[in-house]
DNA sequence: GAAAAAGGTAAAGATTTTGTAAAGATCTAA
DNA sequence: TTAGATCTTTACAAAATCTTTACCTTTTTC
């Protein structure tokens, strides 16, 4: 299930678009101003933002820039061309203008996701020797088969999708949830420990490092 | 250098579009009917098609679902909300409705593009030889790697984003008090000195020049 | 030139984060 | 139901980071 977050300090705005997307299957998050926003993010990781640009506290245009790997569609009553394409060229994915039609907010919806998903479709990943067969659900390391839990599975599937990409704490307890709802942070920090131990065993060395204050990156060299 | 097929049997428009985007930048393909089209794309691979529905022989619709991997943004006259949700549901990218802002078409093609490319493009920023990579949350200095904290992260990231450029210590503040909420002036100049520190041992010079009475720069020179 | 304000750095203390082990809780399959 | 595997919790030590304090230098202001 997608989840999206709608950024709208208008209540009646904001419940009308929560009830659209949930009737439409969608996860729904709010926030009601800039610094909520941001809060929001630092904890969650949506599939996509609906961001209005008149906000209390940090405006819209302020958040755009901190918004990263993230589709953001700017929903908003200004019109003016010239600051529509500044936002466009500031990291927006879409534009809507207010008042918008529902059916068109979804198609557009949709587009962004079809773009997202179309990125990854192979079944394996892979990093150096190391190797997860998304169809086996397995995982070899230069051949040798590791055994790992399906929690660790997911965190590792997570890491190895991003090579050398630091994930924070807090994504990786978002994308592991379906599988492991009750995970926390502390549970968390012993799972990497059983993987790093899981995959010392083969390879000889870390292969997960902690980046500090922000969460974890599988290194590759 | 990026390919753009457009797609219009209106000579003039099609000429317009080929002007504007060719002063861009990027190669252009003609082509004036559908069944031209599809001879076009089965010689050609463009990275971008410009379509316009309205054409003689096969319609722009007809063609819309023969076209994979390519982003296509519609080109039409046509408002009708209902149609253009079809159009973005059975493969479309974006779509925009003459008469069109000329400012506004380069935006959403200069989207697609970032896009597109966002597959392997990374989030970094550079200023001479330092290197702030947002990926993994790493920074480098003539590709030697720099020990730093995740406050001073913060810090060099705003310096390095804004080069030559003086930010306000109640800016850095701010910008910061996400991962660093207690963070005070005091502390600001103890990081600064830290990162100062860092930098000077691989540049051999200070980079973060102070301004006084209002905060701190990096210096490009 | 002297006082006040701002900047610079070092060292120490406080706090936060991380790593691992061990034990308890929960789930799963026979 | 029971054994085995898996997940979570707890506890504690170690490491890294952040803030504070102190003291000194530089710049501004009067």
């Amino acid at each position: 299930m997608k989840t999206i977050a709608v950024i709208d300090d208008d209540v009646h705005i904001g419940d009308m678009l929560e009830e659209v997307l949930h009737k439409e299957g969608y996860h729904v998050l709010r926030a009601y101003s800039g610094t909520e926003t941001m809060y929001l993010l630092s904890n969650n990781s949506p599939d996509l933002i609906l961001l209005d640009l008149m906000l209390p506290g940090l405006s819209g245009e302020a958040i755009l820039p901190h918004v990263k790997d993230i589709p953001v569609i700017v929903v908003s009553a200004k019109i003016d061309v010239d600051h529509k394409v500044e936002l466009l060229m500031n990291g927006a994915s879409d534009y809507i203008t207010k008042p918008f039609d529902t059916k068109e907010l979804l198609a557009r919806i949709a587009v962004q996701f079809r773009k997202t998903e179309s990125v990854r479709q192979i079944g394996m990943l892979s990093v150096g020797k190391l190797l997860l067969n998304e169809q086996s659900h397995e995982v070899t390391f230069d051949s040798t088969p590791l055994k790992i839990t399906k929690t660790e599975y997911a965190i590792l599937k997570l890491l190895i999708a991003n090579p050398d990409h630091a994930i924070s704490k807090s994504t990786i307890l978002d994308r592991i949830a379906f599988d492991t709802p009750d995970c926390t942070e502390d549970s968390l920090k012993q799972h990497i420990s059983n993987l790093r131990v899981k995959l010392r065993e083969v390879s000889g060395k870390n292969m997960i490092e902690a980046v500090w204050g922000i969460g974890y990156k599988l290194v590759t060299d």
